[in-house]
DNA sequence: CAAACTTATGAACATTTGTTCATGCATACA
DNA sequence: TGTATGCATGAACAAATGTTCATAAGTTTG
């Protein structure tokens, strides 16, 4: 055991994994944004006035998440005539989400 | 907020499980915080100046850190003398990484 | 083209989170 | 006692994040 630039403490799960993880489930952690990630793991794609109407979520707020998080890797979008239609990119977010429901305890 | 009460979209992780899980990551996505929990998931009680000088954090940052953590109810700490020794509270923590650490893909 | 519709953007502001510094408080020990 | 050690705390500041509002920009349709 030599001290410092240990790659990770013999726990399972890398410090880079941990904030890889961690990123994805930061970036996400809010009411709204989780909310956006649920529609679209369910959904595949959908408009930015769908995700508004059914979140309740008002136009400019909704779209300041969205493109924050796609801009973070997470989301992307696609237009169709005056419609933008965001879908999930990251992969590992909903195999993140996968992983998590697969453990009962919580 | 009146329509979207729906509980949970069918995708496995309901939305309480998955606010329960980020918040655990959101509070401790953060590098120090990380590692703290890296060193207490390793070595079930620490005492201040130990994780200090491991991580080489300034002692108020650390306790900054170390009081909030406990004041979610991460940590726990007693103290022994003059050292308070800190560990890991939340059961849940574990669980989360332990299955993170299960998932292969990342 | 103009009007209507959908989404993006940027500025102002509010809130939360992270950091530093100085100081206080408790415990041990000479 | 008093002095040193270990940790907490609070104020001041910095930076990141969330929200609102007005407005712009791209598309369709009449």
């Amino acid at each position: 055991m030599t001290a410092t630039t240990a790659p990770s403490v013999d726990m399972g799960l890398s410090v880079e994994k941990m904030e890889k993880v961690a990123f994805i489930l930061k970036t996400t952690a809010h009411p709204t944004r989780i909310a956006i990630v649920q529609l679209l793991a369910a959904n595949d794609s959908l408009s930015v006035s769908d995700i508004s109407e059914r979140l309740n979520v008002e136009q400019s707020l909704l779209s300041h998440h969205l493109t924050g998080m796609k801009l973070k890797g997470i989301l992307s979008s696609t237009r169709d005539g005056k419609n933008i239609y965001y879908a999930l990119k990251m992969r590992e977010v909903i195999d993140v989400i996968q992983c998590l429901a697969a453990c009962t305890f919580l």
